[in-house]
DNA sequence: GATGTGACCAATGTACAATATAGTCACTTA
DNA sequence: TAAGTGACTATATTGTACATTGGTCACATC
């Protein structure tokens, strides 16, 4: 454990440099603009005027760049999240905007940044870490909100409080999940209330 | 409405006769055996030795056999979480045993028969009748079980009914749609449990 | 040592002709 | 009239020669 000082896969070449910066953002454009399949390693290079080699010094992979952009997308949307949720004060409220934030944040990503959407899928496919750091922040989230409504006693508080974050989040799973969210298009709109509805009456003490 | 006698699409041809008999045994076996995609329709006419065009007097196009095997493999799992919810009379072991039984069926349907599985998942993602209609089982089912526990006085009252079915619809809908199943695999073993617990917890009077 | 590259390879993707398939129809037979 | 079919077409699907692409490495320059 001793050597698990930095993140558990260390970025290659220097981490604060200009030129991964110039790299992120022509892959932010690209990405956006034609999609992540459609474009090359080297169309990158080719616009910040640099060979692809050198690309490789800054990221090992061009899916490495892809969970670079795809994570500035999911913490949009997780910045929503954690804004909508200190918004209110009283926990039962906060889940309630939590459900109905992330669903209208991941839904405004797929129809705004449709391209960017489809690397959040492959993300969810291939289970990139961008993707369990997300479904991480969300659990983190839930158990938070939890805490403090059963320190409040608006919670319940005889089930184990992993399990209820547990259930709370195998319910929220499809719409967090981009790849499921897809196939979940015909009940965004009742969802967030319906099952947020559940899930409070569920906590009732 | 006078029209509306039999079924929303009428089956070409006679309904009773050997020969669609014939053809249904014959597509199960190749269905199942070499998948949908890879049987043509001229193997099912060769191993019932007739020609292709026969078949059509029966079948107004190949999806429409692929919808009668998958309407058949979905009544046995619906057969089979019926006599899971019928086995016990407290409704919320009911629920408990629908939900286990509906998770427990369809991934031994998974397992065991891969390749119809894949036509299951073809039904949901075109949403054949067959989907259609596995999908209206499971919520008449949770709409019966809640009327005899608000009957019973073991589940509240206050919530509509209708809230109410929808929202333990759209909790387990993740389990019931075989292509977000395929998503899911990686919670069938807790969400059951779990789940029913949450939704069991949210009905409690 | 930091910055930067062209040449190279295996694997994946693409374009397009050749083939196979779903579905129809006019027709035959009993 | 019911049972049954061969020949046909438009659309998929496949095979394949060819081009791209992700990724590495030895090497050059400052």
């Amino acid at each position: 454990m001793s050597t698990a000082i930095t993140s558990p896969v260390p970025p290659r070449g220097p981490v604060d440099h200009d030129v991964r910066d110039q790299i992120v953002a022509a892959a932010t454009k690209h990405f956006s603009q034609y999609g992540y399949e459609k474009t090359t390693v080297s169309d990158l290079a080719k616009t910040i005027g640099f060979s692809k080699a050198y690309i490789y010094k800054f990221f090992e992979s061009k899916q490495a760049i892809g969970e670079m952009i795809c994570s500035n997308c999911l913490r949009e949307i997780e910045a929503e999240v954690a804004a909508a949720v200190s918004a209110v004060d009283r926990p039962p409220e906060k889940l309630r905007r939590m459900f109905k934030a992330i669903v209208e944040a991941s839904l405004r990503l797929f129809f705004r940044d449709r391209k960017l959407y489809e690397i959040a899928i492959s993300s969810a496919t291939e289970r990139w870490r961008s993707a369990i750091a997300h479904e991480e922040f969300v659990r983190q989230l839930i158990l938070e909100v939890l805490k403090q409504g059963r320190d409040s006693g608006e919670f319940e508080r005889k089930t184990p409080i992993d399990e209820t974050a547990a259930a709370i989040y195998l319910v929220m799973h499809p719409y967090i999940n981009p790849l499921l969210l897809r196939h979940s298009f015909d009940h965004t709109d009742e969802a967030p209330a319906l099952l947020s509805g559940l899930v409070l009456r569920s906590l009732s003490p």
